[in-house]
DNA sequence: GGCGTTTTTCATCATGTGATGAATTATGCG
DNA sequence: CGCATAATTCATCACATGATGAAAAACGCC
């Protein structure tokens, strides 16, 4: 786009969603506070002003790139069906196909890169991982539902930190069954297994 | 300090070390990314130009809150010295000890807050986690020791994030020894366990 | 006591940020 | 075809950031 006059562009680009693709990959690579509207502006090559235009504030646009596309409640019911049994096995691969799945992962992206502000940290303590752990754990008829699940999540959370935000190896790019062989034991350990 | 003249202040205040025992705690709740230099200035009391004398840029204050006070390798060593029997509760008891101490603490929780930054990244990455994981991994004489040691991070960093970075009850306020106990066989399962 | 050095603040710069409003262009309807 | 509306850029604002340099004050040595 190098003529770049005022006034409405012809045809009907969708800049609406070319800025809002652009969102979701900047904010799942550098988090809210590492993103300018300005740079999200040039990843859809429009002026800075549209984002406003179409989103509101910085804050508005977040939360548009963060809208759920899948449900992490939704995703856990097969979980959650087949009771306790097997349940670390189902939690793995359904943590895997959300995680592996760039139309789930983006926003999770964001919300672990939010960790360097404290309303951030909230989001992801209080707005996601205390909704999803609380409502799973119980539906599984855990004894001391929070305490397994946090043990549950301190493994997942691992697996995110390293897989996905470091992109470290081996464990980047294992084979999704060789992650669920590895890890189902544990975290079926930690559902129903003793506890000290 | 309500009056606030040009020109040195009187006596012998240590305005550099003020300077960076602020710096260390500001990175360490925001990071390299979410702290200004002007913020590190004002909890310290200062000008922020007084910043820029003792210690350069903002990059150079980083490095110098980043200033090792327990080398990670260092701590390993019982760790190493006992084998791989037993090593699962040694590492989680060094791990213990490393993250409930402040001093080790605060640039840990700064490194790791680094993640909204490639460079952060990197650093959390190459220029912490290898440097920790390779020689552990090939000391404790492991077969596969890159693979069983990212497992063993994979869990390590999952306690950090809900202990340390995001506070997640029950796992942030659990006694040591009910850590120990929790967390011990599944890393010496990492270490010396099947793998798939 | 004078002077050189160190410490400290004030003033300022270049640049970037979130955000607003006016001017301009394109579209679709009557 | 004219007009109202929506889309889009340009211009601008208030403020924040990392950083620099000069002015001023304190200290210690000769």
């Amino acid at each position: 786009m190098t003529t770049t006059r005022r006034g409405r562009r012809p045809g009907a680009p969708d800049t609406r969603a070319a800025i809002l693709a652009a969102a979701r990959e900047l904010f799942a690579a550098s988090g809210h506070a590492g993103t300018s509207v300005r740079a999200v502006a040039a990843a859809a090559g429009v002026d800075a002003a549209l984002v406003h235009h179409y989103f509101g504030t910085k804050d508005d646009l977040f939360l548009a790139a963060l809208a759920v596309r899948v449900d992490p409640r939704t995703a856990m019911i097969p979980v959650i069906e087949g009771g306790v049994e097997g349940a670390g096995e189902r939690i793995m691969r359904v943590f895997l196909e959300v995680w592996d799945d760039e139309e789930s992962r983006l926003p999770l992206l964001a919300l672990f890169r939010g960790i360097v502000e404290p309303g951030g940290r909230q989001l992801l303590r209080d707005g996601f991982l205390r909704m999803v752990l609380g409502p799973v754990g119980q539906a599984l008829g855990l004894d001391e539902p929070d305490r397994r699940m946090t043990l549950v999540a301190s493994q997942l959370v691992g697996i995110v930190m390293l897989r996905y935000l470091l992109v470290v190896e081996p464990l980047a790019s294992a084979p999704p069954d060789v992650l669920v062989a590895t890890y189902a034991p544990v975290l079926q350990g930690y559902l129903d297994g003793p506890l000290p």
